[in-house]
DNA sequence: AATATCCGAAACTGCTAAGTACCGTATATA
DNA sequence: TATATACGGTACTTAGCAGTTTCGGATATT
């Protein structure tokens, strides 16, 4: 049905920041008005807000119209159709994602693990887990969107954790024999299985309860009775 | 759009079994022929290969009829919508799950999740895991129905895992103090992850990296190198 | 055998939402 | 300032699907 040509989308999924040179190329515009694209991160957003309340198929375009107060024509100026639209929003995702590089060092695993449960970093989290609920309906349809929002939702999670590891060993902390490859994806699969199906909150408790009970177990750290 | 209210669906899940009392009382009939109710596996075990493959919302009642080789009257005949067959072959899934008293017990924890490994389950496993995501999209539209699902399809596994280590807690190979709760929700987390975003498959190989990686390892267990 | 009822098949209804076309207005370019 | 174009808004076309109705044929009951 919605059946979407993946390839199609992966080639362009950077119609953000082109310059629709064909198009202009075409009819060569002397005069007038140019695209406003400044407002495109506007509409991805209130894309991926309707997304996260009523997932794709309760989506319409009217709705990322209305809260993006832009008209319906103007979406499909810019983007071909529904499919494209959420696509491009996913994959605009992982540009807001965490800078690996200026992270917290507190010296201790458990003090790098514990230093990113954040509230802002608690509900930013919420809303990509509900955006990929929204999005996995899709998922069985169309092949190669799965890669996308394993880029842009999960893995930034999981690559930060991969480096604190990689830090514990470094520092002599933890055994270079440690399944760093599994370990890192702890936290993000049950954080998603547990907004998705349990519907329960990812607090701090929960978190805490993953690392003290699960990952520095795992790794031979004892933890602080 | 679809909104579905709750308790008409929870408070009659049992479409399946119930004689239709009301009706047969009502009319009185003496004569012709009975309901066929012997069906009925059929057309809901049409209606979960169906949700495997195209999703709650792809999904439509014609295909189910098809694969059924049913006419269409005759399920609405049965279930008054669409979500209330979706709902009741969901829930009816939970009937082909573990017995927990006929459960191996190979005197190890290790031995006893290893022995859980078997061809059929993986298999099983997998088409649980496709029609958890094709009923994913449902989930945000219906509270309640998250609670079905994990009865359904999570919560089986999950308490396999737990009587397994309560076991093993008797038999004095782990510590009492383990976070059992939620180390026996790390195995079936991280496999549904796996099928539904990695799209990779939940072969042995992975299963036995969860269990001598981090299940073991957290438990304490020194893992055979 | 007679009959009341169920069955599968298919035509039909009604609604929802994707996608298109158009309009009067605002605005960046020349 | 003049103009071509994009804008927001709205009306429209179209397609697909949930749910209903109808019908001839099959079948269990009496």
């Amino acid at each position: 049905m919605t059946q979407i040509d993946a390839p199609d989308l992966l080639d362009a999924p950077d119609l953000l920041d082109a310059p629709d040179s064909l198009d202009e190329a075409a009819s060569a515009p002397k005069l007038g008005r140019k695209r406003d694209h400044t407002r495109d991160p506007e509409i991805l957003d209130a894309a991926l807000d309707v997304l996260a309340e009523t997932g794709y198929d309760g989506m319409t375009i009217d709705m990322v119209a209305a809260r993006a107060k832009a008209g319906k024509a103007t979406l499909y100026r810019r983007w071909p159709s529904k499919a494209h639209l959420v696509l491009d929003a996913v994959a605009c995702m992982k540009q807001s994602t965490y800078d690996l590089d200026q992270l917290p060092d507190t010296g201790t695993l458990r003090g790098d693990l514990v230093a990113m449960i954040k509230p802002h970093s608690i509900e930013d989290g919420e809303r990509k887990l509900q955006i990929m609920a929204g999005v996995m309906s899709m998922l069985s349809r169309d092949p190669g969107l799965a890669d996308v929002v394993n880029a842009a939702i999960v893995e930034p999670r999981a690559s930060v954790n991969r480096m604190f590891m990689r830090r514990a060993i470094a520092r002599g902390e933890i055994s270079p024999d440690a399944d760093i490859e599994t370990l890192s994806m702890i936290t993000p699969s049950m954080a998603a299985y547990r907004t998705l199906v349990l519907k329960k909150p990812v607090d701090r408790e929960f978190l805490l309860s993953i690392i003290d009970g699960v990952l520095l177990p795992a790794l031979g750290i004892r933890t602080p009775a």
